[in-house]
DNA sequence: GTGGTCTAGACCACC
DNA sequence: GTGGTCTAGACCACA
């Protein structure tokens, strides 16, 4: 489990992205218990502090409570996901579009290629 | 000009890809002369080896050209700069698509979710 | 039943106060007989010398009288138990009055503030 | 500057409160600069870290914003400023109902006491 | 054993 | 010097 130490991204945000990730594609689904800040903390090779203040703040957002001596949980709460999922898309399409304006593709050109290419790679492999 | 000296990217890779970005977006034009290896170099905070370094790549890959006493030159092969930029943008949709996968969203439907992005995006701005 | 024993305050003024509470809201009634000070101090998970020293001190008060072989009794005192009531609200008052002093309203904006709350709720609930 | 290290309140929490306060009652005016985290944390008696999270909670709701290398400041929001205040208002408000009740006082009764007391007090005083 | 809190001490980037 | 982040290790309440 290799954290990008040398990122200039705090450890504690990409633990939030992660575990984000692993709830919207379904790695955790709603209701499930989360492992316990110890032993995610373990998992993922971090200070259980830092592990425990990645959920804090998933929990301030409301995407995951916790029960004092129970354990955590993920919300139930399926349109909050939904939501959250259609968030981050925008934002990895917004960064997405950004790239390619750089190497010089306006917004239309780049649905165009887009298009092009996963209609041939349809065609292939399905 | 920072460069990510903590990414475990080599700065010479990185320095590549910001000239091909300007070649690419007409930055510097097919044709144009390139500022001088020590010029580059301290514009970039770089030390000059590793400018020199990437230089030597992009000339070895044909994007640039020397001539021996007057300096480096991009490359006059205009289709040469129209397949790196291809290429560059299928590896940045390439990376795209996956992201979005991980999201939860298959191809098609990342196509569908951009199409309606820039289509009410088209209304609003232009 | 939790005691604050972390509290700097002592534990048998906090004893005496629940009961003062419990006399005046009248859940033990003018003439009433009191638990036993073991049955008390268990129920409250506390030792009986601390129960002891409680009733003590509302007996000092008079607000309780002990019969000596048939138990503790309330006071048929009613004129006292309203003034203490009184006496009790003007405190919780006085502290009310600084707490909101300190969030810079003014007793008369206070008193705005409260009338105003008050006649909108009861407008809603009653 | 004593903390009830023995409260159940996490001191964090104290010391948001705290800071609300000062900020509401104008000891921080808007747009101040507060003193440093280290500095704060000493005058408290705190440990940096602590004070750290609840400047970071402060932060988070916008009460106070940091620029990296200067220092944090007091938000020049005075509409969030007067809503904070009127949220705290309300529920210590809430909190002397509460304990009005607990002593046999309807809201109605609380609040003619308390006009008679504040009347009385006016003729007094002022 | 759980989450929550706190301390002590360290390193970093920025200016 | 500033804020920000991270680690290591400790204690607590709860059940």
């Amino acid at each position: 489990m290799p954290w990008d130490l040398n990122s200039d991204r705090p450890i504690f945000i990409q633990l939030i992205e992660k575990i984000q990730i692993d709830i919207i594609s379904g790695k955790y689904a709603p209701g499930d218990k989360l492992p316990s800040v110890r032993e995610l903390a373990q998992k993922a090779s971090v200070n259980p502090n830092t592990m425990q203040k990645a959920l804090a703040e998933l929990e301030r957002t409301g995407l995951v409570y916790s029960q004092r001596t129970s354990g955590r949980f993920i919300t139930e709460d399926i349109g909050m996901i939904e939501q959250l999922k259609t968030e981050l898309a925008e934002k990895v399409i917004t960064e997405f579009l950004g790239d390619m304006q750089k190497l010089g593709y306006q917004k239309k050109e780049t649905l165009s290629f887009l298009t092009e290419l996963i209609e041939s790679d349809c065609q292939q492999s399905s």
